[in-house]
DNA sequence: GTTAGCATGTAAGGAGTTACATGATTTT
DNA sequence: AAAATCATGTAACTCCTTACATGCTAAC
């Protein structure tokens, strides 16, 4: 009972968020904001859709009545879902929480592709949240791996060092993302140069690569 | 029906054929095999343990039957699995196997962390198909993504370019193990640099790192 | 003597997949 | 005219998780 994912339902509501769409195309937009770039099923997307509407948070008009402004449309029988009221209230509940769920690896890539949507204090938080869970698992596996060292034949050995390698990749990748975060943040507040913390100064409004 | 991923089983095999185990120590050393570093949960491992006793792939033998040689054992009540002659043959065919299954995100991890055991042809074979693989998802997503280029905002776009980073660095690290592979294979030949086309028999099976 | 870790399991359920089923539209 | 892609959905199933349940052993 306790511990839900619930990884589509946010996403969804994050892209119907941006713009109404029919399932179709959320289908085809949603691998880049899921984690990976695997594609998801309809078997999945269409029952939560469905029960979506029945919770009120989105409605599906049919777009075969109202016929659109431009000429140009003969396509029918497809759905266009948008937000509701609720939707829309829902979607901000999720977008400012930042306790535990939202740093594990299911959520962390669908909160951090709506975070043009989200504060920037909820955004540092999540972020050094995420930092601090890495961290973790990496001084788990690296204990674990004195133990059991020489016991391992070498490709296995270098099965772990690639998933540490990989780990510690994605810590400097947040590690950049925190300094700019922090950057930004100086100088939205505060004009002048002042040193808050480390010295990083990035004027753009954006994760820089 | 068809597709099943079955990750666990191999898995379970291939550490049994290495030594015999008990359940909760056998869960310590699946997520080094397993891919990513989560834990896999009890309620996975026992059931399916069960079932592989059924199948007669292996047997359990309570350790408080016979006595094990050194006198500091007090430990009681913990099932030692190990392989039956059945289980060593399914294990085998699996190794051999190198169908495009073998290549999945699923159960890559899993098979290479029994390349030792595994024979050089296969190896490659699961190398190169992994490959082939990852630069096919590449190239959909760097496709897809130039269809939606403009309209994303700086941080789904900072999620894509690190997803696809990600990707890459992945084939520059199987690239360094396809020519480690085709290096081993070589030099233990021949020590001239003969073309390599049918050279078989390796002598020294380890990547370098 | 109580907390932490070892050790084994079961029951209920969540989240997703594949396979099936249907039909319109666009491209070749 | 056939094939590919667009578009929506359902049913059965798989894999895995959480929560529950139990008891022993080591450390503090």
């Amino acid at each position: 009972m306790r511990g839900r994912s619930d990884v589509l339902e946010p996403a969804i509501l994050g892209l119907l968020h941006e713009a109404p769409m029919h399932g179709y195309e959320l289908r085809k937009r949603l691998n880049l904001v899921l984690g990976s770039f695997r594609a998801l099923s309809y078997g999945s997307l269409y029952p939560c859709l469905k029960s979506m509407v029945g919770r009120g948070l989105i409605v599906g008009t049919d777009s075969s009545q109202s016929p659109p402004p431009h000429a140009l449309s003969g396509k029918r029988a497809r759905i266009v879902y948008e937000l509701t009221a609720e939707g829309k209230e829902h979607f901000a509940g999720i977008l400012s929480s930042s306790g535990p769920a939202a740093w594990e690896d299911e959520n962390f890539d669908v909160r951090f592709a709506f975070f043009a949507q989200t504060d920037a204090e909820t955004r540092l938080r999540i972020l050094e949240g995420r930092r601090t869970r890495l961290t973790e698992r990496l001084e788990q596996v690296r204990q674990s791996a004195a133990r059991t060292r020489e016991r391992l034949d070498e490709y296995t050995l270098e099965l772990q060092r690639h998933g540490l390698e990989s780990v510690e990749r994605e810590v400097r990748w947040l590690d950049g993302l925190i300094d700019n975060e922090r950057g930004n943040r100086r100088t939205t507040t505060d004009g002048s140069g002042r040193p808050t913390g480390t010295d990083t100064a990035a004027g753009a409004d954006a994760p820089q690569h």
